[in-house]
DNA sequence: GTATGTGAAGTTATTCACAGCG
DNA sequence: CGCTGTGAATAACTTCACATAC
């Protein structure tokens, strides 16, 4: 990824998201300063790391002192693009979809699902925790009327491109999956997968091969 | 991680899950040999980087002619440890755990629910998809009734911390953590977070910065 | 004294390019 | 010939170490 044409390393974003869930902890317990070695023995990496990974996109500290928390929090969400409130979709209405749609963090970090799509006619006009289940053809509808540029796709694997497709077709910018199967998808259009099993299975590998 | 004292990156082993996905798909319509640049176009990695994925752990191919779909199946199941099925436990029984619970991709790679826990009394007794829902006080004797070695943790943030300590405390040697916040746990206990948010976050990031 | 920001050094991961084998 | 397996080259990422600022 770039950022006002400087690279950005793909694991320098994910340790901002970490970081900022420590800081938002932190905000919480009203600690007003912190150094990136206190940020750092969070996580397990160096401090000269979470450094790095902050000088990459400005100068957030002071020398001596540290970074403000609340300060950092406030940039942090800039970069990431959460400081303005997101509007997005979940995509199938199954158990997963439906515990995702109900998921707290997504509101408490400035994701609000503002609708859910099938296409089992069964499962479509209902709502689940007040979001509305619409069939697919309202997508670019709803797309466009709630400047919807996100979206959550929860559905079983032999739908999940076509799903893609229309989710591209219609617009959406970035698409998180969930379904174990890569997603071909135009350039323009990111795809972030979550694949759970496979998570398990590098666990699996892990705990496997563990020498003590 | 290590594999017989070579050192594997973290990404092939990811990879290695990656693969065994399309492979699975590859078998189903029943395609006997599949060349690096198959899989590697699959991906968006480069055919080098297959052959240097699977070469960590073996020779596998034929020159001239490929991998054995069925054969690089088996090598990478074993690689992974999914060889042989898993017993696994969730533990929470909310929303998400029950969708945990009731996903079928944790089955078709070998890992079997066995039980899930809650420290909710009202939520305990019961049982969905036919997997019961026990107090946490039962915990030491499933894990050593079923061999579970493996638990996937969906429990709010304010209670992971101290069900990660009890997992580790009864035994379990790799925890898939769903809640967005870093466990602490000893170092023979493998901990892999999916922090639903953080990949969120990540779309924002590549959203707001794509310049096309 | 303390902690950042950052060139330089070091390490790890990826890609190249081709010898070697079926 | 086609495709793997792999040293060598390159690129990417991380860590060191210290000048700089508070």
């Amino acid at each position: 990824m770039e950022f006002l044409n400087v690279n950005v390393p793909d694991s320098s974003v994910r340790r901002l998201s970490a970081y900022l869930r420590k800081l938002e902890h932190l905000a919480a317990e009203s600690v007003e300063h912190v150094s990136s070695t206190q940020l750092a023995e969070y996580m397990n990496v160096g401090a000269a790391q979470v450094r790095r990974d902050l000088t990459l996109f400005g100068q957030f500290g002071r020398r001596g002192v540290g970074y403000d928390v609340a300060d950092l929090i406030q940039q942090l969400r800039r970069i990431l693009g959460t400081h303005v409130p997101w509007n997005i979709i979940v995509i199938g209405a199954g158990e997963l979809s439906r515990a995702l749609i109900r998921y707290r963090g997504f509101a408490e970090r400035g994701f609000r699902v503002v609708a859910a799509f099938d296409i089992d006619p069964r499962k479509t006009g209902k709502n689940v925790g007040g979001v509305p289940i619409l069939p697919m053809d309202q997508l670019p509808q709803v797309i466009e009327q709630h400047a919807v540029r996100l979206a959550v796709l929860a559905v079983p694997e032999a739908a999940a491109q076509q799903a893609a497709d229309r989710l591209a077709e219609a617009g959406i910018e970035g698409i998180l999956n969930f379904a174990s199967m890569k997603l071909e998808a135009p350039p323009k259009t990111f795809i972030n997968q979550v694949d759970i099993t496979a998570h398990l299975e590098q666990l699996s590998f892990e705990v496997s091969n563990y020498r003590p």
